[in-house]
DNA sequence: CCTTGACCCTGACGCGACGTTAGGCCCTAC
DNA sequence: GTAGGGCCTAACGTCGCGTCAGGGTCAAGG
């Protein structure tokens, strides 16, 4: 595979319908890096850089974040089918919403027709509620692992008020505790951290979805991937959000041997 | 009509699910002046402040700038019922676009079941071809006044190589003549600048689409607002943008009496 | 072999459409 | 009358590029 000729940057531009800086601003900022460069210094574009810029396109089109572009294609690396699966899956709920859109016009023509007006709460149906931060990170979720994401909803969804503080407690606990070893100057690799972590994916396994410790190191990249956990642990301590993630890599390693 | 609640920004945010910011945006570069304030300094918005914010909203969603959205509703601010015609129909070519390009991703889907690689050409059908420059551009015009957008499409496909280098020769003399003119001090409403402005509407009506002075006049208003257009006239000299305009207003003037 | 012209490189600044404080006034309710 | 929630303007920050500026690369032709 991949053993077609190599593109130059302007050639991708016109293939993919980009411009030029483009494709620079997206090496850039590490989301396509061309795998290969000439001797002059021009990148050079394989088949498959071809293939993650139609997802990136497609994706951008959809309106995610770059930032998020990244994480979807690096939590999806390893299953091409399934990435393309769910982009259909997004592009389909894009053909809805842009039903209702219509049909909200068309609302509004029939009223302007009998001359009334629309009520105002109404005027905005289909266009109202549409909050991207959370689409985003419901779709990263859903793209990391869709069963455990079917799962943590049928959970949650029977869990009371005083469950969800009770639950908070349990995880904020944790984040401190873990908090102090770090100020201690404890390593990510010792026994205190890597029983926190183990206790941190026992916390998810109860309350949320089933939860392995392979398949927690892959939650922790996608946490500590996303700027927002990162501001939550960092505010907790310098550093916490990478401590974390190494704790529970470290966890991992002993328990799977 | 407007006879219900004025509302405070805060009101109308959460209502058209918009942020406040978003609204004082709005407010200063002039999209969407709240019809009143309160004389505390509050923005007030009526019913049809709230209209509009749809029509932005909507055509937002759609891509298009915010300075093309302002030229899309004052060009169709008579006419409620074509807008939102014009506006559905937008909505289904994206329903078109889609489709295509969900059909575009069911073929990768069929390659890769396949183990086949996807011809690099093919691989962006459906997400290359949309250049937003010239897509704003022919949808205003076509907002502005359909009939003349298909009768300038139904003469300008008949027209060869050689024709459009004479109609543009013919159309840059005009501007270059009328830049002569600023340079010698000319004012607009001088017997010279009409005449000019009069040899172009001619040129108009002869090589594009039937052209009155007051049609004239508003093709002049869209082409001094859009910045590609200004750019092009004040190459030729500082102010003959402005100057033009002011020529063909001239010119309607002495010609309608 | 050299030149020419198209293409590529890395900065660096600009811009549209907001997000996000910061500091202060308004206004309703208790 | 004061507390707190909402509003104001001003100003800086961000994202995803567009657009030069200054200079190296590369294939073709003389």
């Amino acid at each position: 595979m991949g053993a077609r000729r190599l593109h130059t940057v302007g050639e991708v531009a016109t293939l993919a319908g980009v411009t030029v800086r483009t494709l620079h601003y997206y090496d850039r900022v590490g989301l396509l890096v061309p795998s290969g460069r000439s001797e002059g210094g021009y990148r050079l574009y394989a088949y498959g850089d071809l293939e993650r810029l139609r997802e990136i396109r497609l994706l951008r089109e959809l309106g995610f974040s770059l930032a998020a572009i990244g994480r979807l294609l690096d939590v999806a690396a390893h299953d091409k089918r399934s990435a393309l699966k769910a982009q259909r899956d997004l592009l389909v709920e894009r053909l809805e919403r842009t039903e209702r859109i219509i049909r909200g016009v068309d609302r509004a023509l029939n009223a302007t027709e009998e001359g009334q007006e629309m009520d105002e709460t109404e005027m905005f149906e289909g266009l109202e509620e549409f909050d991207h931060k959370r689409y985003e990170a419901e779709v990263e979720q859903r793209w990391g692992d869709s069963e455990a994401y079917k799962e943590s909803k049928r959970r949650t969804s029977r869990y009371g008020k005083a469950d969800w503080a009770r639950i908070k407690k349990e995880g904020d606990a944790v984040v401190r505790r873990l908090a102090e070893l770090l100020a201690r100057g404890v390593r990510a690799d010792d026994r205190e951290a890597m029983d926190l972590a183990e206790e941190h994916r026992r916390h998810i396994d109860r309350w949320f979805y089933p939860c392995s410790p392979g398949m927690h190191r892959q939650v922790a990249a996608l946490y500590t991937a996303d700027t927002r956990f990162e501001a939550y642990f960092e505010k907790h301590g310098a550093g916490l959000a990478g401590f974390f993630q190494a704790a529970i890599r470290a966890n991992e390693v002993r328990s799977t041997g």
